[in-house]
DNA sequence: CCATCTTTGTGCACGCGTTCACAAAGACAT
DNA sequence: ATGTCTTTGTGAACGCGTGCACAAAGATGG
């Protein structure tokens, strides 16, 4: 997962487990297909294979929602699709803060995943005094001084951080003094906040460099299969260490 | 935690467990910047906080390692870089692609948290005729015509696909026919691959949507809190349904 | 109304990950 | 050399998440 969780201590939101919210939007993306090609019903197999889950894991986590099934029939579709979009909080209208806009910022601006979901840009925000008034996904940026006006202005309550790392933390304590309870946090730092807000953490190294060790793992024990009889010479150079080596061989 | 495993049935890679190596590159950082500021050890307790863990799970992750700490000093600054980088695989060169040069595509192709560990951005590559030959981050954008090419004579085994969600399945596709082994995956789309590739998932919208159930939670919870004594009416129009709802405040 | 068939909802067991708490190990001073 | 003090490394307990497997529930057909 590209994911971290930062300073929740295991809190059991209303019953539901983290890791089934973690899930639910995946299911709400599948079924929103669905409904779009008014599929009236689904069983949980069918849903568990759009989504990449398995069958018994979704029914449980709908089992924390309620019991919105039908046996012998499956779920209503649109049914479920209100359901889990309430749950998530999605029917009510979430402004955000985009602070920072590089190129990740500008990424996300144009993203149209939020916009779909009931997240509403309500600004963007720059320290850079070139790019005040720029235009960016039709939204014009402005400078980081107003922050705190911004956001209580239009009662933001999520800020997303796409900062160089040096000022992701200055950002991210004007964003809690200024109200922000729900920080997610895209720069390459690990930030700091009091209890009562969350931060999320979107880290794209992070994930670059699990790929890699898994890739590493693979083409290590290609190595071990095929050094089967042929570079057993240099078993024979096993020197005990506190470093379980494996022999250099690179992947292609 | 913006990120989502796929298709990795709890397999121990060689002992580490695979929390523990989501880890790692959080304790790469922190010692990274330790070593710049010629630190030259720390102990569990002071890189637990940096890295923003608990310091038991840190040496506990470290244990899975070896043992490379100094019981009454702590741990070698540079040694452990190594030893981590190494784990990783980031001793060695990984050249990877980006396939589809979006906002978001060209966002990453200039994000520095790459080339700084080992990864290096073989090709750019766009299906739009338009971007071929255009210079994105220093690299010019080849058309997707070539990617199999590009794969083999750049021994990429990594990709990242920041395409639309429609084309990622067949991006990813052909990808892994060319050889592709290791996939990053920025479309909010579930990729479907053979055994033995591995898929990483970071998907910025379920990101915000998990933050939105939290937010809407505090706010639930805050209202339960101010209607203390106020607005019991409210309770008596209790009627028992499946829906066990909180009432309808909005946050700000 | 009864039988059969499909699909949900869940009790249970298992394994992974986290945390506590402490013994072992080494540094350092005397 | 001996004792004290710091910090690591890890055994053990606990809790969460997952998956199996099945009973309960409802649909459907005769």
């Amino acid at each position: 997962m590209a994911t971290g969780r930062t300073h929740r201590p295991a809190t059991r939101s209303r019953g539901i487990p983290e890791a089934t919210v973690a899930r639910l939007p995946l299911y709400l993306r599948a079924l929103t297909a669905l409904s779009e090609r008014s599929v009236p019903t689904v069983s949980s197999e069918e849903l568990a294979a759009a989504a990449g889950v398995n069958s018994a894991k979704l029914r449980k986590d709908f089992s924390y929602l309620g019991s919105y099934g039908t046996r012998g029939v499956g779920y209503d579709v649109e049914y479920l699709v209100y359901q889990i979009s309430r749950e998530l909080g999605l029917t009510q209208d979430w402004p955000v803060v985009i602070v920072g806009i590089g190129n990740l910022g500008a990424a996300l601006a144009n993203y149209g995943g939020f916009a779909s979901r009931g997240f509403r840009v309500a600004a963007l925000i720059d320290a850079d005094p070139e790019m005040a008034g720029k235009q960016v996904a039709g939204i014009a940026v402005q400078h980081s001084d107003g922050l705190e006006k911004i956001i209580d202005e239009n009662g933001v309550s999520i800020g997303v951080i796409t900062t160089p790392p040096g000022v992701a933390q200055q950002v991210c304590d004007r964003l809690v003094a200024a109200g922000v309870t729900s920080i997610l946090n895209f720069a390459p730092t690990v930030l700091s906040v009091p209890d009562g807000v969350d931060v999320r953490k979107v880290d794209l190294s992070i994930e670059l460099q699990i790929l890699a060790f898994h890739e590493q793992r693979k083409a290590g024990e290609e190595a071990e299969a095929q050094a089967g009889a042929a570079v057993q010479a240099a078993q024979e150079n096993n020197r005990k260490g506190p470093d379980g080596d494996v022999p250099a061989v690179m992947p292609a």
